[in-house]
RNA sequence: GAGGGUGUAGCUCAAGUGGUCAGAGCGUUGGGCUGUGGCCCCAAAGGCUGUGGGUUCGAGUCCCAUCACCCUCCCCA
Protein backbone atom coordinates (compact mmCIF):
# COMPACT_ATOMS: atom_id res chain seq x y z
CA UNK A 1 0.00 0.00 0.00
CA UNK A 2 1.32 3.24 -0.83
CA UNK A 3 0.33 7.11 -0.89
CA UNK A 4 -2.28 8.36 1.46
CA UNK A 5 -5.30 6.17 2.07
CA UNK A 6 -8.95 7.05 3.52
CA UNK A 7 -11.50 5.42 5.42
CA UNK A 8 -15.28 5.69 5.77
CA UNK A 9 -15.95 9.05 7.49
CA UNK A 10 -17.57 8.30 11.02
CA UNK A 11 -20.39 6.68 11.88
CA UNK A 12 -20.62 5.20 7.81
CA UNK A 13 -19.79 1.79 6.92
CA UNK A 14 -19.24 -0.19 3.74
CA UNK A 15 -22.14 -3.04 3.16
CA UNK A 16 -19.72 -5.51 2.32
CA UNK A 17 -20.47 -9.48 0.87
CA UNK A 18 -21.85 -11.25 1.93
CA UNK A 19 -23.60 -9.04 4.57
CA UNK A 20 -24.83 -6.87 1.35
CA UNK A 21 -26.51 -9.98 0.36
CA UNK A 22 -28.44 -10.29 3.58
CA UNK A 23 -29.74 -6.92 3.40
CA UNK A 24 -31.14 -7.42 0.13
CA UNK A 25 -33.02 -10.82 1.30
CA UNK A 26 -34.33 -9.16 4.25
CA UNK A 27 -35.47 -5.87 2.05
CA UNK A 28 -37.28 -8.25 -0.38
CA UNK A 29 -39.03 -9.78 2.46
CA UNK A 30 -40.33 -6.56 3.57
CA UNK A 31 -41.41 -5.70 -0.20
CA UNK A 32 -42.96 -8.47 -0.07
CA UNK A 33 -44.89 -8.32 3.00
CA UNK A 34 -45.62 -5.51 2.76
CA UNK A 35 -47.61 -5.77 -0.51
CA UNK A 36 -50.08 -8.10 1.37
CA UNK A 37 -51.22 -5.46 3.44
CA UNK A 38 -51.66 -2.68 0.32
CA UNK A 39 -48.40 -0.76 1.08
CA UNK A 40 -46.58 0.35 -2.13
CA UNK A 41 -43.05 1.33 -2.90
CA UNK A 42 -41.97 5.61 -2.68
CA UNK A 43 -38.64 6.69 -2.95
CA UNK A 44 -38.02 10.19 -1.90
CA UNK A 45 -34.46 12.49 -2.53
CA UNK A 46 -32.34 11.60 0.40
CA UNK A 47 -31.84 15.47 0.90
CA UNK A 48 -34.90 18.04 1.20
CA UNK A 49 -35.73 21.72 1.90
CA UNK A 50 -34.63 21.85 5.68
CA UNK A 51 -37.78 23.77 7.11
CA UNK A 52 -39.70 20.61 5.54
CA UNK A 53 -38.44 18.49 8.68
CA UNK A 54 -37.91 21.65 10.93
CA UNK A 55 -41.70 21.39 10.56
CA UNK A 56 -42.38 17.90 10.49
CA UNK A 57 -40.31 16.91 12.95
CA UNK A 58 -40.44 19.30 15.47
CA UNK A 59 -37.97 21.96 15.75
CA UNK A 60 -37.28 21.64 18.97
CA UNK A 61 -36.71 18.13 19.25
CA UNK A 62 -32.75 17.11 19.20
CA UNK A 63 -33.14 15.39 15.40
CA UNK A 64 -34.08 18.97 14.53
CA UNK A 65 -31.99 21.01 17.21
CA UNK A 66 -28.61 19.42 16.67
CA UNK A 67 -28.27 16.32 14.92
CA UNK A 68 -29.79 17.31 11.74
CA UNK A 69 -26.83 17.54 8.48
CA UNK A 70 -27.86 20.86 7.21
CA UNK A 71 -26.19 23.03 4.54
CA UNK A 72 -26.51 25.35 1.80
CA UNK A 73 -26.30 24.61 -1.60
CA UNK A 74 -24.17 26.14 -4.15
CA UNK A 75 -27.46 28.57 -5.18
CA UNK A 76 -27.83 29.41 -1.19
CA UNK A 77 -30.55 27.02 -0.64
CA UNK A 78 -31.05 25.67 2.77
CA UNK A 79 -31.35 21.78 2.83
CA UNK A 80 -31.29 18.86 4.82
CA UNK A 81 -30.06 15.25 4.89
CA UNK A 82 -33.19 13.04 5.35
CA UNK A 83 -33.08 12.07 10.00
CA UNK A 84 -36.04 10.30 9.10
CA UNK A 85 -37.97 8.77 6.62
CA UNK A 86 -42.49 10.23 7.15
CA UNK A 87 -41.60 14.05 6.60
CA UNK A 88 -40.85 13.18 2.76
CA UNK A 89 -43.60 10.50 2.19
CA UNK A 90 -45.79 13.20 3.48
CA UNK A 91 -44.49 15.82 1.61
CA UNK A 92 -44.40 13.75 -2.09
CA UNK A 93 -47.72 13.22 -0.98
CA UNK A 94 -49.17 16.83 -0.61
CA UNK A 95 -46.69 17.42 -3.56
CA UNK A 96 -48.44 15.53 -5.99
CA UNK A 97 -51.72 14.90 -4.60
CA UNK A 98 -52.10 11.71 -4.21
CA UNK A 99 -55.82 12.14 -2.43
CA UNK A 100 -56.99 13.03 -5.78
CA UNK A 101 -54.82 11.32 -8.39
CA UNK A 102 -54.15 7.74 -6.39
CA UNK A 103 -56.06 5.29 -5.42
CA UNK A 104 -57.12 3.84 -1.98
CA UNK A 105 -55.55 2.66 0.23
CA UNK A 106 -52.95 4.93 0.53
CA UNK A 107 -50.31 3.01 1.86
CA UNK A 108 -46.80 3.41 1.37
CA UNK A 109 -43.30 2.38 2.30
CA UNK A 110 -39.74 3.53 2.46
CA UNK A 111 -36.45 1.90 2.16
CA UNK A 112 -33.02 3.66 1.95
CA UNK A 113 -30.64 5.60 4.13
CA UNK A 114 -31.31 8.35 6.97
CA UNK A 115 -28.78 10.34 8.33
CA UNK A 116 -28.06 12.12 12.03
CA UNK A 117 -25.20 13.55 13.75
CA UNK A 118 -24.78 11.72 16.87
CA UNK A 119 -21.86 10.30 18.40
CA UNK A 120 -21.58 6.40 17.37
CA UNK A 121 -22.02 3.70 19.15
CA UNK A 122 -23.73 -0.14 18.76
CA UNK A 123 -26.96 0.47 16.80
CA UNK A 124 -26.44 3.87 16.14
CA UNK A 125 -24.56 5.64 13.16
CA UNK A 126 -25.04 8.74 11.16
CA UNK A 127 -25.74 7.13 8.33
CA UNK A 128 -28.21 4.10 8.61
CA UNK A 129 -30.72 2.60 6.69
CA UNK A 130 -34.63 2.34 7.80
CA UNK A 131 -37.38 0.66 6.27
CA UNK A 132 -40.82 2.33 7.16
CA UNK A 133 -44.30 2.26 6.38
CA UNK A 134 -47.10 4.69 6.59
CA UNK A 135 -50.64 4.70 6.03
CA UNK A 136 -52.37 7.75 5.12
CA UNK A 137 -56.47 8.80 5.46
CA UNK A 138 -57.26 5.55 7.78
CA UNK A 139 -58.25 6.68 11.58
CA UNK A 140 -59.60 3.10 12.72
CA UNK A 141 -58.07 2.25 15.37
CA UNK A 142 -57.99 -1.38 13.72
CA UNK A 143 -55.51 0.34 10.75
CA UNK A 144 -53.38 0.98 14.29
CA UNK A 145 -52.54 -2.86 15.14
CA UNK A 146 -52.77 -3.61 11.81
CA UNK A 147 -49.57 -1.78 10.70
CA UNK A 148 -48.09 -2.90 14.57
CA UNK A 149 -49.23 -6.52 12.97
CA UNK A 150 -47.24 -6.14 10.14
CA UNK A 151 -44.48 -4.77 11.89
CA UNK A 152 -44.46 -7.62 14.54
CA UNK A 153 -45.18 -10.61 11.37
CA UNK A 154 -41.94 -8.97 9.48
CA UNK A 155 -39.62 -9.23 12.10
CA UNK A 156 -41.06 -12.61 12.66
CA UNK A 157 -40.75 -13.72 9.08
CA UNK A 158 -36.59 -12.88 9.39
CA UNK A 159 -35.90 -14.22 12.32
CA UNK A 160 -35.61 -11.62 14.43
CA UNK A 161 -35.50 -13.73 17.84
CA UNK A 162 -36.83 -12.43 21.36
CA UNK A 163 -38.78 -9.30 20.30
CA UNK A 164 -40.84 -7.41 22.72
CA UNK A 165 -43.89 -5.50 21.46
CA UNK A 166 -44.72 -2.85 23.29
CA UNK A 167 -47.80 -0.64 23.35
CA UNK A 168 -49.36 2.58 24.71
CA UNK A 169 -51.38 5.81 23.91
CA UNK A 170 -49.63 9.16 24.59
CA UNK A 171 -53.10 11.16 24.03
CA UNK A 172 -53.56 13.89 21.77
CA UNK A 173 -53.19 17.79 21.86
CA UNK A 174 -57.05 17.49 24.21
CA UNK A 175 -55.68 15.48 26.66
CA UNK A 176 -52.30 15.80 26.35
CA UNK A 177 -51.84 18.86 28.16
CA UNK A 178 -53.49 18.17 30.91
CA UNK A 179 -51.35 15.07 31.74
CA UNK A 180 -48.01 16.70 31.13
CA UNK A 181 -49.27 19.69 33.52
CA UNK A 182 -49.72 16.75 35.95
CA UNK A 183 -46.62 15.42 35.61
CA UNK A 184 -44.73 18.77 35.46
CA UNK A 185 -46.04 19.06 38.98
CA UNK A 186 -45.23 15.56 40.19
CA UNK A 187 -41.40 15.94 38.68
CA UNK A 188 -41.12 19.43 40.44
CA UNK A 189 -42.71 17.56 43.47
CA UNK A 190 -39.67 15.41 43.60
CA UNK A 191 -36.87 17.09 41.91
CA UNK A 192 -34.44 16.36 44.48
CA UNK A 193 -35.18 12.29 43.53
CA UNK A 194 -34.47 12.57 40.09
CA UNK A 195 -31.26 12.54 37.87
CA UNK A 196 -29.59 15.74 36.75
CA UNK A 197 -30.70 14.92 33.45
CA UNK A 198 -34.07 15.03 34.00
CA UNK A 199 -34.22 17.85 36.37
CA UNK A 200 -32.75 19.92 33.39
CA UNK A 201 -35.92 18.30 31.21
CA UNK A 202 -38.61 17.65 33.47
CA UNK A 203 -40.00 21.40 32.59
CA UNK A 204 -39.47 21.12 28.50
CA UNK A 205 -40.38 17.54 28.02
CA UNK A 206 -41.81 15.73 30.86
CA UNK A 207 -43.04 12.65 29.14
CA UNK A 208 -39.57 12.15 28.02
CA UNK A 209 -38.46 11.52 31.82
CA UNK A 210 -40.80 8.78 32.09
CA UNK A 211 -38.55 6.50 29.74
CA UNK A 212 -35.30 7.33 31.93
CA UNK A 213 -33.02 4.69 32.62
CA UNK A 214 -31.34 5.82 35.70
CA UNK A 215 -31.66 3.69 38.54
CA UNK A 216 -31.87 6.98 40.62
CA UNK A 217 -34.80 7.83 38.80
CA UNK A 218 -36.89 4.65 39.18
CA UNK A 219 -38.41 5.11 42.33
CA UNK A 220 -40.05 8.65 41.43
CA UNK A 221 -41.43 7.14 38.03
CA UNK A 222 -43.26 4.44 40.11
CA UNK A 223 -45.06 7.13 41.72
CA UNK A 224 -45.70 9.53 38.84
CA UNK A 225 -49.52 9.43 37.05
CA UNK A 226 -50.01 7.27 34.74
CA UNK A 227 -52.11 8.69 31.66
CA UNK A 228 -54.40 6.42 31.51
CA UNK A 229 -56.49 8.90 34.35
CA UNK A 230 -56.32 11.69 31.37
CA UNK A 231 -57.43 10.44 28.64
CA UNK A 232 -60.30 12.65 26.86
CA UNK A 233 -63.05 10.18 25.92
CA UNK A 234 -61.98 9.77 22.18
CA UNK A 235 -57.81 8.82 23.08
CA UNK A 236 -59.32 5.87 25.88
CA UNK A 237 -61.91 4.13 22.64
CA UNK A 238 -59.29 4.44 20.23
CA UNK A 239 -56.67 2.54 22.65
CA UNK A 240 -59.32 0.29 24.01
CA UNK A 241 -60.26 -0.72 20.30
CA UNK A 242 -56.54 -1.00 19.11
CA UNK A 243 -56.11 -3.18 21.73
CA UNK A 244 -59.15 -5.58 20.92
CA UNK A 245 -57.95 -5.55 17.41
CA UNK A 246 -53.99 -6.96 18.66
CA UNK A 247 -55.42 -9.36 20.10
CA UNK A 248 -57.50 -10.85 17.80
CA UNK A 249 -54.55 -10.30 15.37
CA UNK A 250 -52.62 -12.58 17.69
CA UNK A 251 -50.06 -9.95 18.47
CA UNK A 252 -48.37 -10.56 21.68
CA UNK A 253 -47.76 -7.10 23.30
CA UNK A 254 -47.32 -5.77 26.81
CA UNK A 255 -48.77 -1.95 27.88
CA UNK A 256 -45.95 0.11 28.88
CA UNK A 257 -47.55 3.25 30.26
CA UNK A 258 -43.77 4.55 30.39
CA UNK A 259 -43.38 4.58 26.47
CA UNK A 260 -42.83 7.81 24.94
CA UNK A 261 -42.04 9.33 21.55
CA UNK A 262 -39.33 11.22 20.26
CA UNK A 263 -40.45 13.20 17.26
CA UNK A 264 -43.54 15.72 18.12
CA UNK A 265 -46.06 14.75 15.14
CA UNK A 266 -47.01 10.96 17.61
CA UNK A 267 -50.22 11.02 19.06
CA UNK A 268 -52.29 8.40 20.40
CA UNK A 269 -50.97 5.12 19.52
CA UNK A 270 -47.21 4.48 19.92
CA UNK A 271 -45.50 1.43 20.45
CA UNK A 272 -41.87 -0.03 20.09
CA UNK A 273 -40.07 -3.58 19.92
CA UNK A 274 -37.60 -4.12 21.34
CA UNK A 275 -34.98 -6.95 21.24
CA UNK A 276 -31.39 -8.37 22.93
CA UNK A 277 -28.08 -8.51 22.06
CA UNK A 278 -28.63 -4.51 21.29
CA UNK A 279 -27.01 -2.92 24.08
CA UNK A 280 -28.63 0.90 25.23
CA UNK A 281 -30.35 1.07 21.34
CA UNK A 282 -32.51 -1.38 21.58
CA UNK A 283 -35.72 -0.35 19.80
CA UNK A 284 -35.69 -2.45 16.48
CA UNK A 285 -39.02 -0.68 15.26
CA UNK A 286 -40.72 2.33 17.02
CA UNK A 287 -43.95 3.91 15.44
CA UNK A 288 -47.21 5.81 16.06
CA UNK A 289 -49.79 7.47 14.92
CA UNK A 290 -49.85 11.10 13.91
CA UNK A 291 -53.09 12.13 12.74
CA UNK A 292 -52.39 16.05 12.07
CA UNK A 293 -49.20 15.94 10.61
CA UNK A 294 -50.51 15.68 6.89
CA UNK A 295 -52.55 19.06 7.22
CA UNK A 296 -49.65 20.83 8.91
CA UNK A 297 -47.15 20.10 6.25
CA UNK A 298 -50.02 21.67 4.02
CA UNK A 299 -52.26 18.77 2.72
CA UNK A 300 -55.95 17.42 3.64
CA UNK A 301 -56.44 17.07 7.33
CA UNK A 302 -55.98 12.80 7.02
CA UNK A 303 -54.94 11.00 9.83
CA UNK A 304 -52.08 8.70 9.40
CA UNK A 305 -49.88 5.90 10.90
CA UNK A 306 -46.75 3.98 10.20
CA UNK A 307 -43.54 2.73 11.72
CA UNK A 308 -40.00 2.36 11.23
CA UNK A 309 -37.69 -0.05 11.40
CA UNK A 310 -33.70 0.34 12.06
CA UNK A 311 -32.63 -1.75 9.09
CA UNK A 312 -28.33 -2.14 11.11
CA UNK A 313 -30.14 -3.30 14.29
CA UNK A 314 -32.86 -5.20 12.79
CA UNK A 315 -29.91 -7.50 11.26
CA UNK A 316 -27.61 -7.18 14.27
CA UNK A 317 -30.78 -9.59 16.13
CA UNK A 318 -30.51 -11.92 12.86
CA UNK A 319 -29.36 -15.23 13.51
CA UNK A 320 -26.48 -16.10 11.21
CA UNK A 321 -26.67 -17.28 7.99
CA UNK A 322 -25.82 -21.03 8.50
CA UNK A 323 -25.21 -21.42 4.64
CA UNK A 324 -22.35 -19.46 2.90
CA UNK A 325 -23.97 -19.57 -0.34
CA UNK A 326 -21.55 -19.12 -3.57
CA UNK A 327 -22.30 -16.59 -5.41
CA UNK A 328 -20.85 -18.92 -9.07
CA UNK A 329 -21.96 -22.26 -9.83
CA UNK A 330 -19.45 -22.70 -12.73
CA UNK A 331 -16.04 -21.28 -13.24
CA UNK A 332 -14.63 -21.47 -16.71
CA UNK A 333 -10.90 -22.09 -16.85
CA UNK A 334 -8.65 -21.46 -19.87
CA UNK A 335 -4.86 -23.05 -19.48
CA UNK A 336 -3.67 -20.72 -22.34
CA UNK A 337 -4.53 -17.80 -24.26
CA UNK A 338 -5.56 -19.81 -27.07
CA UNK A 339 -8.51 -21.64 -25.15
CA UNK A 340 -9.46 -18.05 -23.91
CA UNK A 341 -12.19 -17.26 -26.61
CA UNK A 342 -13.48 -20.40 -26.32
CA UNK A 343 -14.03 -19.77 -22.61
CA UNK A 344 -15.53 -16.31 -22.91
CA UNK A 345 -18.27 -17.68 -25.71
CA UNK A 346 -19.18 -21.05 -23.30
CA UNK A 347 -19.18 -19.00 -20.12
CA UNK A 348 -21.66 -16.18 -22.05
CA UNK A 349 -23.49 -19.74 -22.93
CA UNK A 350 -23.97 -20.95 -19.61
CA UNK A 351 -25.23 -17.33 -18.25
CA UNK A 352 -27.63 -17.34 -20.85
CA UNK A 353 -29.45 -20.56 -19.15
CA UNK A 354 -29.40 -18.63 -15.91
CA UNK A 355 -26.49 -19.91 -14.51
CA UNK A 356 -24.20 -17.43 -12.37
CA UNK A 357 -20.63 -18.19 -14.31
CA UNK A 358 -17.33 -17.01 -14.44
CA UNK A 359 -14.61 -17.24 -16.76
CA UNK A 360 -10.79 -17.00 -15.11
CA UNK A 361 -9.34 -15.11 -17.70
CA UNK A 362 -6.02 -14.54 -16.29
CA UNK A 363 -4.66 -17.88 -17.35
CA UNK A 364 -2.61 -19.77 -14.66
CA UNK A 365 -1.79 -23.52 -13.86
CA UNK A 366 -4.62 -26.37 -13.66
CA UNK A 367 -3.88 -26.26 -9.82
CA UNK A 368 -4.48 -22.64 -9.23
CA UNK A 369 -7.41 -22.60 -11.44
CA UNK A 370 -9.16 -26.11 -9.34
CA UNK A 371 -7.80 -23.81 -6.13
CA UNK A 372 -9.70 -20.66 -6.93
CA UNK A 373 -12.52 -23.56 -8.46
CA UNK A 374 -12.89 -23.97 -4.77
CA UNK A 375 -12.24 -21.55 -2.91
CA UNK A 376 -15.32 -19.73 -4.85
CA UNK A 377 -17.21 -22.48 -3.55
CA UNK A 378 -18.16 -23.39 -6.92
CA UNK A 379 -19.99 -26.48 -7.78
CA UNK A 380 -18.30 -27.12 -11.40
CA UNK A 381 -15.20 -26.22 -13.34
CA UNK A 382 -14.83 -26.12 -16.89
CA UNK A 383 -11.06 -26.53 -18.11
CA UNK A 384 -9.93 -25.63 -21.15
CA UNK A 385 -6.61 -26.39 -22.24
CA UNK A 386 -4.58 -27.76 -25.30
CA UNK A 387 -6.02 -31.10 -25.09
CA UNK A 388 -9.36 -29.84 -24.84
CA UNK A 389 -8.73 -27.40 -28.16
CA UNK A 390 -6.91 -29.90 -30.15
CA UNK A 391 -10.37 -32.19 -29.82
CA UNK A 392 -12.88 -29.30 -29.68
CA UNK A 393 -14.29 -30.46 -26.01
CA UNK A 394 -14.79 -29.13 -22.51
CA UNK A 395 -13.57 -30.72 -19.20
CA UNK A 396 -16.43 -30.48 -16.79
CA UNK A 397 -15.28 -31.78 -13.39
CA UNK A 398 -17.59 -31.87 -10.45
CA UNK A 399 -16.03 -30.32 -7.18
CA UNK A 400 -17.69 -31.96 -4.78
CA UNK A 401 -17.83 -35.58 -6.44
CA UNK A 402 -13.84 -35.30 -8.01
CA UNK A 403 -15.10 -36.85 -10.87
CA UNK A 404 -14.60 -35.14 -14.38
CA UNK A 405 -15.08 -35.88 -17.99
CA UNK A 406 -14.39 -34.96 -21.40
CA UNK A 407 -17.48 -33.62 -23.54
CA UNK A 408 -18.59 -32.00 -25.84
CA UNK A 409 -19.66 -28.54 -25.57
CA UNK A 410 -22.94 -29.48 -25.86
CA UNK A 411 -23.16 -32.39 -23.88
CA UNK A 412 -21.24 -29.78 -21.64
CA UNK A 413 -23.70 -27.20 -21.13
CA UNK A 414 -26.66 -30.00 -21.03
CA UNK A 415 -24.81 -31.43 -18.08
CA UNK A 416 -24.78 -28.43 -16.45
CA UNK A 417 -28.40 -27.40 -17.07
CA UNK A 418 -29.73 -30.57 -15.69
CA UNK A 419 -27.57 -30.62 -12.80
CA UNK A 420 -28.05 -27.16 -11.58
CA UNK A 421 -31.32 -26.05 -12.88
CA UNK A 422 -33.43 -28.92 -12.16
CA UNK A 423 -35.03 -27.19 -9.07
CA UNK A 424 -34.96 -23.97 -10.45
CA UNK A 425 -37.89 -21.84 -10.89
CA UNK A 426 -38.83 -22.08 -14.76
CA UNK A 427 -38.43 -17.88 -15.21
C1' G B 1 -22.53 17.44 23.34
C1' A B 2 -20.33 14.51 28.20
C1' G B 3 -17.63 10.19 30.39
C1' G B 4 -14.78 5.56 29.90
C1' G B 5 -12.08 1.77 27.00
C1' U B 6 -9.25 0.10 22.72
C1' G B 7 -5.93 0.82 18.31
C1' U B 8 0.59 -4.35 16.71
C1' A B 9 0.75 -8.26 9.34
C1' G B 10 -5.44 -9.00 5.12
C1' C B 11 -7.99 -11.51 9.84
C1' U B 12 -7.68 -13.16 15.23
C1' C B 13 -4.18 -12.08 18.74
C1' A B 14 1.19 -12.49 21.54
C1' A B 15 5.34 -9.31 23.20
C1' G B 16 7.39 -9.37 32.66
C1' U B 17 8.27 -2.86 36.29
C1' G B 18 10.44 1.30 28.80
C1' G B 19 16.52 -2.39 26.98
C1' U B 20 17.13 -8.23 19.92
C1' C B 21 9.88 -8.22 21.33
C1' A B 22 8.33 -6.98 16.25
C1' G B 23 6.15 -12.69 16.74
C1' A B 24 2.30 -16.85 16.22
C1' G B 25 -2.00 -19.02 14.05
C1' C B 26 -5.27 -18.42 10.03
C1' G B 27 -5.24 -16.38 5.18
C1' U B 28 -2.26 -15.19 0.61
C1' U B 29 1.60 -16.77 -3.05
C1' G B 30 4.96 -20.56 -4.67
C1' G B 31 6.84 -25.52 -4.20
C1' G B 32 6.61 -30.98 -2.73
C1' C B 33 2.40 -33.33 -6.95
C1' U B 34 6.07 -31.42 -15.02
C1' G B 35 -2.77 -30.62 -16.66
C1' U B 36 -5.94 -31.38 -11.24
C1' G B 37 -8.66 -28.20 -5.63
C1' G B 38 -9.54 -29.92 -0.33
C1' C B 39 -5.51 -33.03 3.90
C1' C B 40 -0.21 -32.94 5.07
C1' C B 41 4.85 -30.88 4.67
C1' C B 42 8.34 -26.84 3.12
C1' A B 43 9.28 -21.82 1.79
C1' A B 44 8.23 -16.79 0.73
C1' A B 45 5.79 -12.25 0.69
C1' G B 46 3.32 -9.01 4.11
C1' G B 47 3.92 -4.13 9.81
C1' C B 48 7.70 3.39 9.98
C1' U B 49 3.28 -1.17 16.17
C1' G B 50 -3.64 4.30 13.65
C1' U B 51 -1.33 9.35 12.89
C1' G B 52 1.66 13.59 14.76
C1' G B 53 4.51 15.49 18.59
C1' G B 54 7.12 14.90 23.43
C1' U B 55 10.06 12.49 27.64
C1' U B 56 14.48 9.18 27.40
C1' C B 57 20.95 6.88 25.90
C1' G B 58 16.72 3.82 24.19
C1' A B 59 9.28 3.87 23.33
C1' G B 60 4.73 -1.17 20.66
C1' U B 61 5.46 -0.17 26.05
C1' C B 62 5.34 6.44 29.45
C1' C B 63 3.04 11.66 28.39
C1' C B 64 0.13 15.08 25.09
C1' A B 65 -2.72 15.84 20.79
C1' U B 66 -5.44 13.90 16.80
C1' C B 67 -8.26 10.15 14.00
C1' A B 68 -11.13 5.69 14.12
C1' C B 69 -13.75 1.90 16.57
C1' C B 70 -16.26 -0.07 21.06
C1' C B 71 -19.28 0.91 25.64
C1' U B 72 -22.30 4.32 28.64
C1' C B 73 -25.04 9.01 29.14
C1' C B 74 -27.92 11.79 25.87
C1' C B 75 -31.21 10.67 21.72
C1' C B 76 -33.76 7.35 18.72
C1' A B 77 -34.86 3.14 14.38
Amino acid sequence: MTGKTYQAPRGTSDLLPPDSERWARVEAAARTLFRLYGFREIRTPIFEVRELFERGIGETTDIVEKQMYVFQDRGGDWLALRPEGTASVLRAFVEHRFDQTMPPPYRYFYIGPMFRHERPQRGRYRQFHQIGVEALGESAPEVDAEVIALGWEFLRHVGAQNVQVEVNSIGCSTCRPAYQAALRAYWQAHAEELCPDCRRRMDRNPLRVLDCKNEVCQAVLQGAPVIDAYWCDPCRTHFDAVRTALAALDVPYVRNARLVRGLDYYMRTAFEMTAEGLGAQNAVLGGGRYDGLLRALGGPDWPGVGFAIGMERLMAVLPEAADPTSALAVMFLPLTEAARGVALQGVQTVRRLGIPAWARMDVGSVKSGLRSAHRAGVRFAVIIGDDELRVGRWTLRDMSASRQATLSPEEAVEALRRALLLDAPSI
